[in-house]
RNA sequence: GGGCGGGUAGCUCAGCGGGAGAGCACCGGCCUUACAAGCCGGGGGUCACAGGUUCAAAUCCUGUUCCGCCCA
């Protein structure tokens, strides 16, 4: 028997132990019989500490990993951790500051030692965090980028790529992050409008001649200046092209040169160009063969080429740039501007193009098999919305650069020579260089993108480069889940390297969901104090009760607004359930399910509406979970659960029990309830296998491990379901005038019924008990077609059913009279709309037969209605014309 | 500048060609022995705006407007 009290603390714990314990999660690339199901897990950094986002996306997988894992299939969900470069460098280099360590004092061994160190320490806290959600992983299998296997992919793919000369090496200029002191590739940027300057000033003519005014958002750059531009059809500018000018302060000669990249309508149409500090300068300095002057350092200062204003930093450059300027009279104006500015996306500090030796990926050619691969429906984009999304950047792919300037993280496979100044890459670490053989090389001291080795994901964590079972049995995988904001990131790489390197898709679907934010909309964030803590939740709640609410606002292609309130709604739901299964459990006492076949069971009306509702709510859950419609699921779920087996068959039941029909319906109670948390376990696994165990008869170990609900054929009653929803319909009114008037549920009523078609009367009067007992009714009488309307009675028409509530001296006239006013407005709205509509030649002629024949039956029993409310109302008024 | 998504009950959202829905909140009545974390009943919406297509539009098309996001 279960506890008064739905605790789920201790609960949780006992289950995901007993889980763990008995090896559920694993999966058998050695079993042959069952047909396989994988997810790999989107990694979470190491740093990590389990958010909003996390918790929704192993909610999902987990949802599907259950259910597939119940349904029969040998399910793997690969779990494991992103070593995530920059960040846990941050994270570290903080810590270590602490106890006085700097990184530099240390050296790069030492320093690598100690993230390590601290990984051990502290790396495995959301692992932990997933298995509080419940989360169902492999945990045998906890794969980490860093580890000796999936370095070994990494390696294997560099030097392939290199090998294929799809990675290269080049001098460009990149995004640099001054304060990272790293490159950064284009989709570590944001990009943001701030509110800035357009400065003009006057570059002279070396003759003499007069002056060009060039517009610049970036003044200090100007000590890096190598050219003046204007377009070649700008005819303000047609004579002074080939001319050259003094650079104002550093006093160089540069030209002024015509390209069409210009654009006339910017400032004043001139614009000056600085190769090694803006990408567009630096092609268009390629094109034009202009010096390249580089005078902003790695860490945003001013360097030796900057002249006066050498070791200031960038903006303070700036400041004293604009006032020197002013001084000489070579600034003309500066206006409030909207100015683009990049961020890094970790630290938000202002990024500096920069140029650079960089490694980069080439990522057309990979980007045309991705492409081909959603094309022709390989793998599927849910929502597909997504999928425009994503050719969208695809045709328009950048090469990637991938070398970042720091320590943490997959060390590039790169040698240079310092004898012949070539460079060898190479999966086994050289000793000599691979083209003059000497052995005085040193390996490049950057390291990979993180992303690099996420990219590599999906088989690097199931054993490649080695052709293991695991390989075989479950690459491809099934599904991808994981947020929209790395679809480019991550999810188009790892179509790139799945099918360079596997020759195949890395997934068959991908399910891209919403973001969480707050209850205002917003993204949640330290800096806002706007976090909804995930951990605190399922210590407040439970986290069943968590899991299914994130699963029912996960809507597809929404965001999903959070407040704590919202998961406590469903807290009362998980305590519903619980207290539906007290009520089963308690009143099936004695019934053994393995002595049962259905096929022998004298089973009624309201058996049968809730067992054929079950049968329909079973196929639109599988179906829903096939789509990946989880809220639809958790919706249908939450429906039936309270408001089709607690609100009115448990209600039934309750006189069933004491009746004929004993056996069958603690039958239909215990198969509804066993189903109900089947159906529910994928969702909330922890409070259904706690009741689950509890229910008699023979079964597997685990709910975890038993059959998914199937579809039963000799479950479905059509017609009994349209009967009970007439008794529910006829009990619903009794129960509305009783409400109305405010009648209490102690006072036992009367009920007189006319029903105008046989086939309701028959229905009716056999099935009376239901009626009695979901409305309260002591003494149910039926009148014939012509008997005398009853007396002093309320009355509700439904379909062509009459209801006499006899009210005796209860009754309050007015009030009744009011009661009516209220539905015969309603009616007579209704019946107006559909009298119009079936009054124009137009529908009649043009619409479908059976919308018509719908119509008329609406106005038919709209019209009956409104005659009978009528009536009663004239009665009461005193005026009754019969 | 280009693209995407959205504007439906007080709030959060579902519905996406044929009688406007759910949860929460609100109002009234109930301790009816599974559940007061509950039960029963009720009120509440020119479905952003303007055109169009259609017999029929919240639903399809066009435009406007507001909000959010992505890319440049």
């Amino acid at each position: 028997m279960l506890e008064k009290e739905y605790d789920p603390k201790e609960i949780e714990q006992k289950w995901y132990d007993f889980w763990l314990e008995k090896g559920f999660f694993h999966a058998q690339e050695d079993d042959n019989n069952k047909k396989c199901y994988s997810i790999v897990i989107p990694p979470p950094n190491i740093t990590g500490a389990l958010h909003m986002g996390h918790a929704l996306n192993n909610t999902l997988q987990d949802i599907m990993i259950r259910y597939k894992r119940m349904d029969g299939f040998n399910t793997l969900w690969m779990p494991g951790t992103d070593h995530a470069g920059i960040a846990t460098q941050n994270v570290v280099e903080k810590y270590l500051a602490q106890k006085g360590i700097f990184r530099d004092d240390i050296g790069r061994e030492a320093f690598i030692d100690e993230v390590w160190k601290w990984r051990q320490k502290h790396g495995g806290l959301i692992i932990s965090q997933l298995k509080r959600l419940g989360a169902s992983c492999d945990w045998e299998r906890l794969r980490f980028t860093m580890d000796d296997g999936l370095s070994r992919a990494v390696r294997k793919v560099f030097v392939g790529l290199y090998n294929d000369e799809i990675i290269y090496r080049s001098n460009y200029i990149v995004n640099w992050c001054p304060r990272c002191h790293s490159a950064l590739s284009d989709l570590e940027v944001e990009h943001e409008e701030e509110d800035g300057f357009l400065w003009y000033i006057r570059y002279p003519f070396e003759d003499g001649s007069g002056e060009i005014v060039v517009a610049t958002t970036r003044p200090e750059t100007m000590l890096g200046d190598t050219a003046v531009a204007v377009h070649p059809s700008d005819e303000r500018y047609a004579s002074v092209v080939g001319k050259e000018v003094i650079l104002p302060i550093m006093d160089r000669k540069i030209p002024v040169i015509a390209d069409s990249m210009v654009s006339p309508e910017f400032g004043t149409g001139a614009v000056k160009i600085t190769p090694a500090h803006d990408l567009n300068d630096f092609e268009l300095g390629l094109k034009h063969t202009l010096d390249v002057i580089t005078v902003i350092g790695d860490s945003g200062s001013m360097n030796e080429n900057a002249g006066k204003y050498e070791g200031l930093d960038r903006f303070e450059c700036r400041k004293r740039l604009e006032e020197d300027l002013d001084e000489k009279g070579y600034l003309i104006k500066k206006i409030p501007y909207k100015v683009p500015v990049g961020k890094c996306y970790r630290c938000k500090s202002v990024i500096e193009p920069h140029l650079s030796k960089q490694w980069f990926v080439k990522a057309k050619p990979l980007a045309e098999k991705a492409i081909e691969a959603i094309k022709v429906g390989n793998t599927k984009i849910f929502p597909t919305q997504w999928e425009k999304v994503y050719f969208e950047w695809m045709y328009n792919i950048k090469d990637w650069c991938i070398s970042r300037q720091i320590w943490w993280g997959h060390r590039i496979p790169a040698w240079f020579c310092n004898k012949c100044g070539e460079v060898t890459v190479s999966e086994e670490d050289p000793t000599r260089c691979s083209s003059c053989g000497s052995s005085d090389i040193y390996q490049d001291s950057d390291v990979l993108d993180t992303w690099f080795s996420s990219a590599l994901w999906p088989f690097s964590t199931m054993g490649w480069p080695d052709d293991t079972l695991l390989l075989r049995k479950f690459y491809p995988t099934d599904v991808l889940i994981t947020g929209f904001d790395i679809l480019f990131f991550w999810v188009a790489r790892m179509m790139m390297m799945g099918l360079k390197c596997m020759g195949d898709i890395p997934f068959r679907d991908v399910y891209l969901h919403a973001l969480v934010r707050d209850e205002a909309g917003q993204k949640m964030s330290k800096s806002k104090g706007n976090i909804v803590d995930p951990l605190k939740e399922m210590d407040r709640y439970g986290a069943d009760a968590f899991r299914f609410a994130l699963t029912s606002f996960a809507a597809i292609g929404r965001d999903i607004k959070l407040s704590d309130k919202r998961i406590q709604g469903y807290r009362f739901f998980i305590n519903k359930i619980w207290n539906a299964s007290r009520f089963v459990l308690s009143n099936i006492e004695g019934l053994d399910p393995d002595d049962i076949s259905f096929d022998t069971l004298d089973i009624g009306l309201a058996d049968k509406w809730i067992l054929s509702g079950l049968n329909d709510l079973i196929g639109y859950t599988r179906d829903a979970l096939h789509d990946y419609r989880f809220n639809d699921t958790a919706q249908a779920l939450y429906h039936f659960t309270w408001h089709r087996f607690c609100d009115w068959y448990i209600e039934v039941s309750k006189s069933m029990l004491a009746g004929r029909q004993v056996t069958s319906t603690k039958w239909v109670l215990y198969f509804v309830l066993k189903t109900l948390l089947e159906l529910l376990h994928p969702l909330i696994p922890f409070v259904t296998e706690e009741i689950w165990q509890d229910l008699p008869g023979s079964k597997s170990e685990s709910i975890t491990i038993t059959s998914y609900p199937k579809r039963n054929p000799k479950m479905v009653f059509s017609e009994e379901v349209g009967q009970m929803d007439t008794i529910i319909d006829v009990s619903s009114n009794i129960r509305n005038i009783r409400g109305e008037t405010n009648i209490p549920p102690s006072v036992w009523l009367k009920v007189i019924i006319r029903a105008l078609s046989n086939k309701d009367k028959l229905l009716l009067e056999k099935s009376s008990s239901y009626i009695r007992d979901l409305a309260r009714i002591d003494e149910i009488s039926f009148i014939s077609k012509d008997a005398p309307r009853p007396k002093k009675s309320a009355l509700a028409v439904t379909k062509d059913i009459e209801i006499y509530v006899p009210l005796e001296e209860v009754i309050d006239i007015d009030k009744e009279i009011e009661r009516l006013d209220k539905q015969i407005n309603k009616v007579k709205t209704e019946l107006g709309a559909k009298e119009k509509k079936l009054s124009n030649k137009n529908f009649l002629e043009k619409a479908k037969k059976d919308v018509i024949e719908k119509q008329k039956s609406i106005k038919d029993e709209l019209e009956f209605r409104l005659s009978k409310l009528l009536q009663a109302k004239a009665v009461l008024e005193g005026n009754d014309p019969s």
